[in-house]
DNA sequence: ACGCTACTGCGTAGACCATAAACAGAGATC
DNA sequence: GATCTCTGTTTATGGTCTACGCAGTAGCGT
């Protein structure tokens, strides 16, 4: 077994492992130039635009190039993923654990922001990438000094990734629906509460016809962070009904 | 305006809305057929194999036909994975919103167990689907009578719900790793925890070798469902700190 | 200096894909 | 019966990823 990490050889790279053949010509390209021009795509003009072609023509080569530097398409797109998460700074200060992953969360959200196409590729399979990981270090060592054991402490990073995640594309979704370019999406996004008023029966959707009465599903317009701060605060309060009585 | 929903063809036919017209040729086949043969397919050989060719296949016509029942191959996706919801029975008991919502999370995630695969395709609006509304319905209904606002029941369920969608995915892939096909996937699992200790720096990622040292990541073979039961835990106790005080 | 050999970029081609457009026939309505 | 709408299907177009093979480059061992 030795060094073989057994991850793809873009992966090694990547990470820093695996250092460069010394033999054959020079090469053309670079990982990272790769990844960046795909990134420089999918942030001008969405992940539906990030095509070997296209990515190619952004660097001035042709399609079958880009294998050189990656086995396939999907390796690609999940080294943009990681990319998107750009550089993570130091997030734990010494303000207790309820702030440090509450600026976390913060600092996710704003990632997803910069790159809300990384939102839409396809997660298949647990985090292996340099900056997911260095991310995921990031919010353990919030929990650092707090009676969790290790299992627990990986369980609450997920659940605030994944709150946070799906507010992130969730919002996007409804961000891209009222700026972007599908007139139909800003519609259905604007008449929301109405579409649904006329396409349910009240008496069989009480619990719903009492938000849409409410004017809940027409307030998306604003769409601040609310909910985020919302749904955020009732994450943290579930665990620190976890921490409290520990300590 | 009217009753124009605004909502495409194939949707309003699921709502039941929209009779069908009275001329021309009788139909050969019905929107209920089609999505059922995408479900089969989806079901049998995963969601890379859902194309029209392969789901027309499965009725004995050709891909064009399928265009009759559905304007694009998205809107067929979308309305394969509200038909995965499966019929939503009552959910909300007298015995009190949590035990209620943690059924109603429950119900959410053995639905997602019986069809792994629509955990895969890309979301890409606000629910607006039959059944999938019915299940928001009765999600809120746990709600009814607890002193929350319209605005936070709804950020209770979206948060509920994307911890519970998040769980279910990473669990479906874990367990698709294991028994399915691709070895590579496999063997990534076994030697996770490895893996991440060889290509990361003690020094530069302490809290996460700390896990690491503690086999977290190791006992994913086993994967009972634990870490939903704790996650779960958190979210629902973040909710009663959010109710409790105002009763 | 001179193969050897590993490695490079890239052209070609195959297998699929979603779907636009046009068409011949079915069957209810006037 | 004539009309007119809706039906399934055929054909065609432009796109996708990527397997394969080729010609050329440059370091290494001799």
């Amino acid at each position: 077994m030795g060094d073989g990490t057994g991850l793809p050889a873009s992966f090694e790279m990547a990470w820093g492992v695996r250092e460069r053949p010394t033999k054959g010509p020079r090469r053309a390209l670079s990982l990272e130039r790769v990844v960046a021009a795909g990134v420089a795509v999918a942030g001008a003009e969405g992940i539906g635009a990030v095509s070997m072609n296209r990515v190619a023509g952004e660097l001035g080569t042709s399609a079958m190039s880009l294998y050189r530097y990656v086995a396939s398409k999907d390796e690609l797109l999940a080294l943009m993923v990681d990319q998107a998460l750009g550089d993570v700074a130091d997030i734990a200060g010494d303000d207790g654990w309820r702030m440090g992953l509450e600026r976390w969360a913060w600092t996710a959200l704003a990632a997803y922001r910069r790159h809300p196409w990384s939102l839409q590729v396809p997660v298949s399979g647990p985090p292996i990438t340099p900056k997911s990981i260095a991310f995921l270090e990031q919010g353990l060592r919030c929990l650092t000094g707090t009676p969790l054991a290790p299992q627990e402490k990986l369980s609450v990073i997920m659940t605030l990734t994944s709150f946070t995640r799906s507010w992130a594309l969730l919002s996007s979704q409804v961000g891209a629906a009222l700026a972007g370019g599908d007139p139909a999406a800003a519609e259905l996004l604007a008449n929301y509460g109405a579409i649904l008023a006329e396409v349910t029966d009240p008496a069989e959707f009480p619990a719903l016809h009492e938000l849409i009465a409410a004017d809940v599903f027409d307030s998306a317009d604003e769409m601040p962070d609310d909910d985020f701060v919302f749904g955020l605060a009732r994450v943290m309060d579930g665990i620190e009904a976890l921490i409290d009585p520990r300590a």
